[in-house]
DNA sequence: CCTCATGCTGAATGGGCGTTCAGGATGGAC
DNA sequence: GTCCATCCTGAACGCCCATTCAGCATGAGG
């Protein structure tokens, strides 16, 4: 009658390992890539670093998986948010406030940071983080093509428009993950929105919300 | 009849100095912060690892030198190679392409990604590049209102413009360091310029080059 | 020539930390 | 109850460096 032939032993594996996870995702937060020890992440999780090993096979792979962790409910959190709004202008302006940090991206674009580096000297990493680029460039790009369709944005070229827009979120970003005094969540939202309102020649005060 | 009172003893001690920074340079662009070792310097440098302590007083301290030599470095190249540039659309012009990576930038933008990383958790790194960032945006800011005394930029909001323009250049940088496919030193001048005239409101084709 | 401050070396030291492992606990199968 | 796969623990092991240091080299000053 079990689900599974394989009987899972001890209290809850999966849910402790999930557990693990998610306090690898923390400490990285906090400490960073090159300052997360495993016996931190043991602690975090309330466990011993025995078992963060057991569950992954080093270091090296449970921060990956982290990372992925990450990713994954970054993505997912965006994609459902931004199902919730109507028309490409709703659409793009949910993407300037969620990327400014209305959602779980505010403390995450630390970790693209991370992310980044990493991708400098790690093939996978590069390949990874690549694929999600391109998902996210993908979205923004559905949303204008979506617009140019309704008649509300006349961009010169797509493409672009698009790597345009998506960098401009990169580098603000930047600023905003490094606590620029110059920067806040509300004006980055703001200056993404005012270059999308150029690059896609909206009616004035369209994107204004 | 010596120019200094202290005598300078072995063969040039200034000059195993610079080198061992430069070699510090050098390894740090090929391995980063977190992927170097004094005995990767020394080797670089043709010395031995006791003397980059010697010089230096721990591998920490060699790094953030090293780093602050390829900031002056950086700003000091870029700066002379802008001073000869003839009026506003000529500077402009410059910072696009140098900025792209026909300079010093090229290699450098990597460099960058792991100061912004340092910048997230080292409160002097944090400073020392938001300082720099401050410098690079006023030459851009100073750039755009020559150009707007000049007549031939037309923005709406000299700050905010700026702003954008600096954030979209570290955006697109990004990708450049990272070697994604979409992304060429040209490509990134070419979609840098074009977001300047959108921006800037020039003349159609006056920042083509 | 001496002397001695400064440069310089490479082996030794010591600490930090990833990984391994021997040994328990747990709980389903029978 | 007995057995065994699966979980889990924390101490022990070793490796990898940064840093230290004892000692040699050099060359200016006298």
């Amino acid at each position: 009658m079990a689900v599974r032939p394989r009987t899972l032993a001890a209290k809850a594996p999966e849910e402790r390992r999930r557990r693990i996870l998610g306090a690898a995702v923390e400490v990285l937060r906090e400490r960073g890539y090159a300052g997360t020890r495993v016996a931190d992440i043991a602690d975090a999780a309330g466990t011993s670093s025995g078992l963060v090993l057991y569950h992954f096979k080093s270091l090296e792979n449970a921060l990956a998986q982290a990372l992925t962790t990450v990713e994954d409910e970054f993505y997912a959190e965006f994609e459902s948010d931004l199902a919730s709004a109507e028309g490409a202008l709703g659409r793009l302006r949910h993407m300037g406030e969620l990327g400014a940090g209305a959602g779980p991206a505010v403390g995450d674009w630390a970790l693209w940071l991370e992310i980044w580096v990493r991708a400098l000297r790690d093939e996978g990493a590069r390949a990874t983080r690549e694929a999600l680029d391109r998902r996210w460039r993908g979205m923004l790009r559905d949303t204008i093509a979506a617009g140019v369709a309704e008649g509300v944005f006349h961009p010169d070229d797509v493409d672009d428009t698009t790597v345009r827009l998506a960098s401009l979120m990169d580098g603000l970003a930047i600023q905003l993950a490094l606590a620029d005094p110059d920067m806040t969540s509300e004006r980055m939202s703001a200056l993404w929105l005012a270059a999308a309102a150029q690059e896609l020649r909206t009616e004035p005060g369209m994107l204004n919300h």
